[in-house]
RNA sequence: GUGGUUGUAGUUCAGUUGGUUAGAACGCCUGAUUGUGGUUCAGGAGGUCGUGGGUUCAAAUCCCAUCUUCCACCCCA
């Protein structure tokens, strides 16, 4: 018999028990903080409109957008002319859907649909999977989750510094250091591309430089000059974005230069006051840094960006965001201004993985096993398990009837701490068999004895 | 999307210049112990050599295509 060798897509995964447990953990870490500072959920479909998601990402983003083939004859709408006219013109005969990208853009669709309806600011968080038709590597999915919290309706800086200490307790809480939360802000990028000699440009220049890092400066410069900037004015430009000194410093350093660039200024009033709010909270963030070459490609960001990197470059970025003011106005609701960021879960995995700082936990929730060594047995033990639930214990019966070390085997395996074995004898007397897995004792008790003994040992 | 790389039992890997029945370790199953798991001992099962085509008397081995893995670019969580 010819069979099909099953598959998953590239760059998916599937995640057993032993997997969802320490992803578990991430989540409700994540979830936990994000409730903590007042922050609700929120679902949105798997797919959307392509003109939701098209022209949202860049160039770039729109060919990484998953398309949906449309249902039924999905070639009825074609000619032999559009063939000839290529592959753009197709697709929008053929595929009027696509597997979002990420959470935010679906958010402001559902910000500018239902903003009669919402207490403002709005504060959301979503948890959900995205799609990108990317070539994975490690560290990069074509399917991931994304924890998302965004603010809209607010232009206070509050909400940047309020972004930054939820980083802060996530990661603290996840157990995860050497890692550095980078911000900086578009209108300053903007100022800095203008005294680059690059008006209109501004996309090209945020780009180029958050390559900087990776790529180093002859090869971002080159980018530029390519691009149609000054290299005079951009051997000015680069100095400041690898100028070291503290934030205070660079933003004095700035404030000079920038004087007559509205942008710019303004950019750095929000910076400043963002480190203001964190400072009158009087939580010490000691890896947070105001770092001028941080640019980031989405196109959408308007104001502050973040991101959340790992010391040693192990892997790409934890973390990213930043305010954008325009998104729902591209939906006809102007006037929303909103921030916010996305925590990557598999790479937050990835790293704690690597770095072994998952706390020890099982993948089995079950606590008692109920073994039958006959038939008889089963009858006998099935009210036994109707006990234990009805206390709050988590109880299985092996559900066939075989050999007793078969199924102190799964017991052993699956790692559950309790066996109660039934046999003639316990049938007889009342007096079950209570084996403890971990130290191998056992002892006869009856129901209402191990019922107490257990919950005793859960308390602890 | 561009360039490169990887694929052999469940897992990690051997497999000579193309040459008989493709091996090991661990894991799995069975038994030693018919009411006792994790140790030990004995035995056993398990392979479309990623897939499809080609060259050859003969292919895991050579060639082509395709899928998958990982890497670089691009971009990003």
């Amino acid at each position: 018999m010819k069979y099909q060798r099953p598959t998953i897509p590239r760059g998916t995964r599937d995640f057993g028990p032993v997997e969802m447990a320490k992803r578990n953990f991430i989540f409700s870490t994540i979830k936990t903080v994000f409730q903590k500072f007042g922050y609700q959920p929120l679902e949105t479909p798997g797919m959307e409109s392509l003109s939701v998601l098209m022209g949202k990402y860049g160039h770039e983003g729109d060919q990484l957008l998953f398309k949906i083939l449309n249902s039924g004859d999905f070639l009825k709408a074609m000619s032999a002319k559009d063939l000839k006219d290529g592959y753009r013109q197709i697709l929008r005969k053929v595929s009027e859907k696509g597997l979002r990208y990420d959470l935010t853009v679906p958010f402001a669709r559902y910000v500018a649909m239902n903003h009669h309806k919402l207490v403002f600011p709005f504060k959301r968080y979503q948890i959900q999977p995205v799609w990108r038709a990317d070539r994975p590597q490690k560290g990069r999915y074509r399917e991931f989750y994304q924890c998302d919290a965004d603010v809209v309706g607010s232009r206070s800086m509050i909400n940047e510094a309020e972004i930054i200490w939820m980083i802060y307790e996530i990661f603290s809480n996840l157990g995860i250091k050497s890692y550095t939360i980078k911000i900086n802000h578009r209108k300053i990028l903007e100022a800095l591309s203008a005294l680059a000699g690059g008006e209109g440009k501004e996309n090209t220049f945020y780009i180029a430089i958050d390559k900087l890092e990776k790529a180093g400066k002859e090869k971002v410069i080159r980018e530029l000059t390519d691009a149609g900037f000054d290299h005079e004015k951009i051997d000015k430009v680069f100095p400041l974005l690898e100028m070291a000194g503290d934030t205070r410093e660079k933003i004095i350093r700035l404030k000079k230069l920038f004087h007559s660039l509205e942008a710019g200024i303004s950019g750095l009033q929000e910076i400043e006051e963002t480190f203001s709010h964190i400072q009158d909270s009087e939580i010490n963030i000691p890896n947070l840094r105001f770092d001028l070459s941080l640019a980031r490609g989405l196109s959408y960001y308007t104001g502050s960006i973040f991101e959340v990197t790992m010391d040693d470059g192990s892997i790409g970025s934890l973390s990213g965001g930043g305010r954008y003011d325009n998104l729902t106005s591209l939906y006809g609701v102007p006037d929303i201004p909103g921030v916010g960021f996305s925590l990557g879960v598999d790479r937050i995995y990835d790293v704690m993985e690597k770095r072994d700082l998952f706390p020890d936990q099982t993948s089995t929730f079950t606590i008692v096993l109920v073994t039958t060594l006959d038939a008889e047995a089963v009858p006998y033990s099935l009210p036994l398990l109707a006990k234990l639930r009805s206390q709050g214990i988590s109880a299985e019966i092996y559900p066939d009837v075989v050999k007793i070390k078969k199924q102190l085997n799964y017991a052993d395996r699956k790692g559950i701490p309790y066996v109660i074995l039934i046999g003639s004898q316990e049938m007889e007397t009342g007096k079950l068999t209570l084996k403890s897995m971990r130290t191998g004792k056992q002892e006869a008790l009856d129901i209402g004895a191990i019922i107490e003994k257990i919950k005793n040992q859960m308390n602890d």
